[in-house]
DNA sequence: AATTATTTTTAGATTTGTCTAAAATTAATT
DNA sequence: AATTAATTTTAGACAAATCTAAAAATAATT
């Protein structure tokens, strides 16, 4: 079976919503989408009676094992062409998204395949996300320097580089500890601090010392 | 402005049938793009809206310099892109069509560039097609010998490999002269004669020696 | 618990590209 | 030149994906 653009696309915002939730709500969706939520529901429809997800009137959606396994193939293939236009092509790594949009969904097969043989069998991407393997596992999450986080990409604090008084004293004060979710919205090249955002409260800065001393993963 | 890869398909289409006529007509458009007559009339009226092409009623369609600018854009891109499958990723000249029909439609100006640089600007892909530069121009065609001519491509005979008059007996013969139309309809591995068919005629074998005596650029 | 607010679904319309069948035009043939 | 044949266009319908506006269901609030 085959699937339009349209709905691949729709089976890759459902997959990555569901990461955070369990369930995917309509309005959810059509926000992810830029697209109603009327649409929304005409398409679940069309998706449920193609087996790629439950669904259940009023109650939100969740992937079936056909449409998760969809949804990894095209994460392979989005992946795949961004580590190929910023390592093979020189692109830089923040104008690789909107081209890889496209090329996610050419449906060759033999393509991928040897694409990923090209670039050597890659396991993470230029943004630090996993690459799913041909049988759609990917390796774990990648813990990264708070610092090299890209902007506006929401991570959580999975561990700091030191253990010293100082630097707990300071996440206590600041309240911030493992698990806390944050995204970074500005980075200011002078002093390289950067401005983050944590849920329900303001954003504040932080100095280059202590965004070198977190670890985080992106969620 | 932007184009369907519905209408991108069309302006190919008519750029490569103009090729061999002056004007194209609505039935042989039909037959080239796999679609009924009258699809091809509602979408004739809406290219020549966009200005992409002439067309007045019952009387064919020739692009206009817009249309032939976007024609040329996709044939870039379909050409190089063949020439990366076969050149970086090693397919076989021969499994590279189907692909490249979708990657043509790979919006991303900076992509074409990038791509048409690392492959170190390309003057011919794998079917010794010339590739169009960024301004659209493209070299002549090349000359190639018969033997290495893709079967079922239309040639024309544009040399010799000497002008003996056993040769030219034998040509003379054969009905086969400068100018003279053909395509090879099969290759016998055996002993390397090819079959070929002349507009009009019976298919018939000519040797290895005579074929390799033959120069003929594609039309 | 009853009311209000929010979310979700339905119903009907729109756009794009396609189709069939019938009408109009052009080309071919007697 | 008149008739037949082939090509091309029009008219009306259909499927995919979307939208607006109204109705239905769920969630939140008093």
């Amino acid at each position: 079976m085959s699937f339009s653009i349209t709905e691949e696309n729709y089976i890759k915002a459902i997959f990555h919503l569901q990461q955070e939730d369990g369930n995917v709500s309509t309005n959810e969706l059509a926000a992810e989408l830029h697209t109603k939520a009327a649409s929304v529901t005409d398409m679940l429809k069309k998706l449920k009676a193609k087996k790629l997800l439950s669904y259940e009137k009023y109650k939100g959606v969740r992937l079936s094992a056909d449409g998760k396994k969809l949804a990894l193939g095209i994460v392979r293939k989005h992946r795949l062409w961004e580590y190929f236009l910023v390592d093979t092509l020189q692109f830089g790594w923040d104008e690789v998204h909107e081209v890889a949009e496209e090329l996610e969904h050419i449906t060759s097969k033999k393509l991928v395949e040897k694409l990923d043989a090209f670039l050597g069998h890659p396991k993470f991407d230029p943004h630090g996300d996993p690459i799913p393997d041909s049988h759609g596992k990917m390796a774990a999450q990648q813990h990264i320097n708070l610092i090299d986080l890209p902007i506006n990409k929401m991570a959580e604090v999975s561990g700091v580089g030191s253990q010293s008084t100082e630097l707990l004293e300071l996440l206590k004060h600041k309240h911030i500890g493992i698990g806390t979710k944050l995204e970074i919205k500005k980075k200011f090249s002078f002093d390289n601090s950067i401005e983050i955002k944590i849920k329900n409260q303001n954003a504040f800065t932080i100095s280059q010392q202590l965004a070198q001393a977190l670890f985080v993963k992106i969620v």
